[in-house]
DNA sequence: AACAGCATCAACCGCCATTGC
DNA sequence: TGCAATGGCGGTTGATGCTGT
């Protein structure tokens, strides 16, 4: 039996979003929430599938995304956590707020990808790849291990993100810009932390392009930062608002206590926290660097 | 200037997981 | 417990822009 649509086809409009259904889905999102998106269609009048705009909600409108050219932190995370990690951009992504999985997924398939073709082809002969491989390969044993002793996710889930992005917005909504609270920045501070670590254990400026380096530029919706006010939203999310405070909480803890407490960090965090970590791959990236195709 | 081939990325599709009744 | 509805994810497509000839 052939499983009918998520949504009726007839009438539905496909390909790009215009501005105006753009701002049709943010108002009705600030009122109400980025959540039962089947409604959406029907209660503000487009002509969009409900999967569709969820999917322009946390692909593009959602606030805190960030666009364009990926820095070579990014790259040196992405690029490792895909071999931790395999095609799992949702989990990728959750190591990068600021992107989204559809990006990460986009940037793999049309930069990286070939970046690591070249990788591989130059280090062919040489210890390289065995030794990132090695590397790769243990972390992923020791992921797998965490993952057998707790059920909970050792990465945030995309939902978690959005609400802690959300939570974000909301606090730096126009009102509130200059007085973000401490909290979230030992958060961010987290977050940037876990980037600089990726980024100064892999070396990988070495695959980092000159275009690259002008850094990424924030999603040109976010003059819609001027007519959004989440204040109702947080009324509104009477359990998810607390859930937002709870993984606010939870990163927290994570970045203050790392030996206390807290549930065990996986092996890939504590990874990116070892200060000593970067010495395997200076070991790889010494070779690469004076290769041809850096 | 015109065309072809290539690269990029927004959006769609279909499958699987989760949730609620 | 089983089923339907809904959400989430990864793979893929197609429109558009860019580059080379």
């Amino acid at each position: 039996m052939v499983r009918p649509p998520c949504c009726e086809k007839v009438g539905i409009k496909k390909g790009p979003w215009t501005p105006e259904e753009d701002i049709i889905l943010v108002s009705y999102i600030q009122e109400h929430g980025p959540r039962n998106w089947r409604s959406v269609p029907t209660n503000t009048g487009l002509s969009r599938c409900s999967k569709s705009c969820r999917l322009r909600w946390t692909n593009y409108l959602r606030p805190g995304i960030k666009r364009g050219n990926f820095t070579s932190n990014e790259e040196g995370m992405i690029i490792h956590l895909q071999a931790l990690l395999g095609n799992k951009w949702a989990a990728i992504a959750s190591y990068l707020p600021q992107r989204t999985d559809n990006d990460i997924k986009n940037y793999w398939n049309t930069h990286l990808k070939k970046k690591l073709k070249n990788f591989q082809a130059v280090a062919s002969n040489s210890t390289s790849t065995s030794v990132y491989e090695s590397m790769i390969s243990s972390d992923r044993r020791n992921l797998e291990m965490n993952s057998n002793h707790a059920s909970s996710s050792t990465y945030a889930s995309s939902t978690e993100n959005i609400s802690r992005l959300l939570e974000g917005w909301m606090r730096s909504s126009p009102s509130s810009k200059e007085t973000q609270s401490k909290d979230h920045q030992s958060n961010e501070n987290f977050e940037n932390n876990m980037l600089l670590k990726a980024a100064s254990a892999l070396h990988i400026e070495c695959l980092q392009t000159k275009d690259e380096k002008e850094g990424g530029h924030i999603v040109p919706y976010e003059e819609f930062d001027s007519i959004l006010c989440f204040e109702n939203l947080k009324s509104d999310e009477d359990g998810g608002g607390e859930k937002g405070h709870d993984i606010e909480e939870r990163n927290r803890e994570r970045g203050e206590n790392n030996n206390n407490n807290a549930p065990p960090l996986s092996f890939l965090e504590k990874w990116l926290l070892d200060e000593n970590v970067g010495q395997v791959e200076d070991e790889m990236m010494e070779e690469l660097s004076s290769s041809p195709m850096f």
